[in-house]
DNA sequence: GTCTATATAGCGATAGAC
DNA sequence: GTCTATCGCTATATAGAC
């Protein structure tokens, strides 16, 4: 199987097309003011032919959001790569995501539109968007790999730093100050707080704490089950 | 001002039976698939008094998830007069809502489709939205008021126990075990751990922490500030 | 596989009746 | 204040061209 072809085929270059001047479009005049007519005229192409590659709007700004995913990967990449301080392996997998998406906002909170719907392809927390969860929880197991961890904590951390994550997010697009200053502090003093409560988790006090949270998710189906 | 006039006006019972025929509309064919020409031809009235009624068929959820809220506060203040016990009143606060939605876990979804969107009037975190949140947060309140709180945890247990409820509702939402079992052991569970870190958090070693995280939270305006 | 032309149905706005 | 009749616009399904 030749990998070396053209890295774009025709159909690669219309639904970039398509996908680039939907973003610009819903950056200059908003998502709900936009529709699919203006973003098929404006790259050239018919309604239909949007339609061929995105079955909605909002599944354009989910393919922006995975884009955003890949693209903090990249960035997180270089940072495992440069250092093995898990303090700013975690912030680069944690807060990232803020940076790319700064001047996104109003954009990405489309992704969260079917956030209850569980059947819906594009719930943001369903069986379709599986595997970007996935990609992210791993950005947070790659953070913590420089350090020994007990297995139960290993599981349950890159799930716990993707549920903040998540919730960062919300309280981010919700955020008002300049550079949303706000959340970035929430999210670096939730690190902080992240890291004494592992030292902490150490105490014999508080072992049984740590099982008991530990159980409670695994029966929740939320963290894999033991053997 | 007279209190006794009969107690529903004209306006008042054409409501009732446009948010009634569509809850029933809603749970037989799905929301999706009930258009507001449907609701209004079902109950009698033409689509524009449908529309005069409620801005959008999702306003007619959000007007749904408040009848629960304000049935579950009746329901909470009578187990709330019943006993002082600190977690029968907090599963009640906790849980209720789970009971009352039991059958709509579909419907209750929807309520969840602006949550990215802070200006929508529809968002389930706006400021359209404040008065509910601040009843859920009462109920929460209430229930603790038979406990002698520190002051800071007195602030901060109703807001962390909302966020808990609004979480375990979207995991009440994907749960597909038999009543959503897997969701109530996790909600009793949470409680449970609840109260046992709120004896720890009496220990001299992790009063630091509960310092730093209400700092924290004050700072980023989730909590009302110090004076 | 890529894309177009056409058709349908629903949303929601408007003007105005009562 | 309550409600109706009507209309334009949009999403998106479908058949089929290349």
């Amino acid at each position: 199987m030749v990998k070396n072809e053209p890295p774009t085929t025709k159909g690669e270059q219309t639904r970039t097309a398509i996908f680039e001047t939907a973003l610009e479009l819903f950056r200059d005049r908003g998502f709900d003011n936009t529709t699919m007519q203006d973003i098929a005229e404006a790259a050239g192409v018919a309604k239909s032919a949007a339609y061929y590659y995105f079955p909605s709007k909002e599944a354009i700004v989910t393919a922006y959001y995975d884009a955003i995913q890949t693209e903090q990967e990249r960035m997180c990449a270089d940072v495992f790569a440069q250092t093995r301080d898990l303090r700013r392996r975690l912030e680069s997998a944690l807060m990232t995501k803020f940076d790319l998406a700064q001047n996104d906002r109003k954009l990405l909170g489309i992704i969260f539109r079917y956030a209850g719907e569980p059947a819906h392809p594009l719930s943001c927390l369903g069986e379709a968007t599986a595997e970007v969860r996935q990609r992210a929880m791993q950005s947070f197991a790659e953070a913590l790999s420089v350090e020994r961890l007990p297995r139960d904590l290993e599981q349950l951390l890159p799930l716990a730093l993707w549920a903040l994550q998540m919730g960062l997010l919300v309280l981010f697009l919700y955020d008002s100050t300049k550079g949303q200053q706000r959340t970035r502090r929430l999210a670096a003093g939730a690190l902080s707080l992240t890291a004494k409560l592992l030292t902490l988790a150490k105490l014999p006090i508080l072992k049984p704490v740590r099982t008991r949270l530990l159980t409670l998710l695994r029966e929740a189906d939320l963290l894999p089950q033991l053997n």
